[in-house]
RNA sequence: GGCCCCGUCGUCUAGCGGCCUAGGACGCAGCCCUCUCAAGGCUGAGAUCGCGGGUUCGAAUCCCGCCGGGGCUACCA
């Protein structure tokens, strides 16, 4: 039995926590939890310019709000502390300077503006860019300001991915990388594989756009003289419903807190984008979190990056609302009608589970409990059925199906239809055209408010 | 430009040479239920499997080319 599987997810702080993000962790976790290893959480706050602690803070909750809970990370304590890049400065100093030493990286005191120019220059010539190496082969006298560069060795890189097999590299083609920025910080393709080896990660589980940037890695990982993950898998990407990749800048839906603002349920969310890239080859489309930890295997992971479908997660949101015991369902709307005691959101759950496929919209069928709606203008004829509402409503137990009843009769009596003599009776308490079922907005309502709302529009003030 | 990944109904996908007159789910349409809106039940429309060549008795499935999309190629991660 080899050592035991050690993951990790790595997002930096430059924005709320991304949907991508929750995406990844999802698969790390599941693949951890499969294998009975480790889950770590490290925070890749090397972009000095981008990078806000209150992002941090955010990925925390994010992650945390959707059950993805780490085992190791900056929150905790963990054997390969610390957990942040920022804090790590020392490590990938030391480490560049060894390679410095060893001859596999070197200063550069090229400006932006020199290899803007070199950059451009092969463009013109038609000719794939790499860096000149100038300051490797001749260097500049005089300048103090430097980067570090990669000596990229070159040759054929080739590592296994859990979902699409053997992958293969040219290094040829790719030109010496900065590992060290003039400001001091890593890059990430430096300190990401520095901090994976020596956090002694087994697997590398992240998204697609990374497939490209492996080679970079593993040739660091080779010249630091590391062992390598014995896998890595990348997998397909969140496209937006345009299909183009889902993005922070471009696309702030896909901010997480916002999903938890709207009322998806966690797990809901969690089940759709295990479903998004993965499939388990059968007709299940609901599945728990033991279930998915069953199932879910590299194998059969989509290759093709996925389009975000809001109306798929909002019929599994549905099912997920749907299937909650009523008390539960209770508790988790509490925050979204926070003028309503719990009493009355238990009452009105029964009819209101079916018609939500987000927590949020129990506010659209029960703001009229807390609002007062303007009387609506009724004619002669509107206006007497409404009083013979009024008139059977009057000494009836204030309960849904009481309220039901009583109203039958009134409406046979009426010689209209239900429609006809429901629908003011609606407009009046709701002041909307859609409800939930007339009983239950009326019960739902203090018997004396309902009367006094019917009342008040058979009597206009004049 | 170079390298890499990918390409089946609108969307997510099943399919790994004959079981496919291409299956499922979401969405959509119709019907039933019904006081509105949902939920639920039933029915239906919807994909010449990106295109063109091969290989084969037989291809969505294998091979080649092209086209299209995405990613990487940054002193972003």
């Amino acid at each position: 039995m080899s050592e035991s599987v050690r993951v990790r997810i790595a997002p930096s702080p430059t924005g709320f926590a991304h949907l991508g993000t929750a995406s990844t962790a999802l698969y790390n976790v599941l693949f951890a939890r499969q294998k009975k290893g480790t889950f770590v959480l490290r925070i890749d706050d090397t972009d000095l310019e981008r990078n806000r602690p209150e992002f941090e803070d955010l990925i925390y909750e994010s992650l945390r709000w959707l059950a993805l809970e780490w085992d190791e990370g900056p929150d905790k304590r963990g054997p390969y502390e610390p957990y942040r890049q920022s804090e790590r400065l020392d490590i990938y100093k030391q480490e560049a300077a060894r390679l410095i030493n060893d001859g596999k990286a070197y200063r550069c005191y090229c400006t932006p503006e020199e290899l803007e120019a070199e950059r451009k220059q092969a463009q013109l010539e038609k000719r794939p860019y790499k860096y000149s190496r100038r300051c490797l082969t001749n260097p500049p006298e005089g300048r103090m300001v430097f980067a570090v560069r990669f000596n990229v060795p070159g040759g054929e890189v080739v590592f296994t991915d859990m979902v699409r097999g053997e992958m293969k590299f040219d290094a040829d083609l790719i030109g010496d990388f900065i590992i060290v920025k003039s400001d001091g910080y890593p890059t990430y393709q430096f300190a990401s594989p520095v901090d994976d080896s020596l956090m002694k990660m087994t697997h590398v589980i992240r998204g697609e756009e990374h497939l490209s940037n492996t080679p970079y890695q593993l040739m660091l990982i080779d010249a630091l003289g590391y062992e390598r993950p014995v896998a890595y898998a990348h997998m397909p990407l969140i496209l937006a419903p345009d299909g183009a990749k889902l993005s922070k800048r471009k696309h702030p839906e896909s901010n997480l807190m916002l999903f938890k603002d709207q009322g998806y349920l966690p797990e809901a969310l969690i089940n759709y984008l295990a479903l998004l890239g993965w499939n388990p080859g059968t007709a299940q489309e609901i599945f728990t979190h033991d279930e998915l930890l069953q199932t879910f295997s590299f194998e059969r992971v989509q290759h093709a990056g996925a389009r975000f479908d809001w109306e798929k997660l909002n019929w599994i949101n549905g099912e997920y609302i749907r299937k909650l015991a009523d008390e539960e369902l209770a508790r988790r709307l509490q925050p979204f009608v926070p003028n309503l005691d719990p009493a009355t959101i238990e009452r009105a759950i029964p009819p209101l589970k079916t018609r939500m496929h987000k927590l949020a919209q129990a506010v659209d069928y029960l703001d009229y409990l807390w609002t007062d709606p303007a009387p609506p203008a009724l004619d002669a004829a509107t206006a007497e059925r409404v009083r013979a509402a009024i008139n059977v409503l009057k000494d009836v137990p204030w309960e849904p199906e009481a309220i039901e009843a009583v109203l039958e009769g009134a409406v046979e009596e009426s010689g209209v239809g239900k429609g006809k003599f429901y629908t003011p009776l609606r407009d009046i308490v709701t002041g909307k055209k859609v409800s939930l079922p007339i009983h239950y907005t009326l019960a739902l309502l203090p018997k004396e408010v309902a009367m006094h709302r019917l009342q008040r529009a058979t009597n206009p003030p004049d």
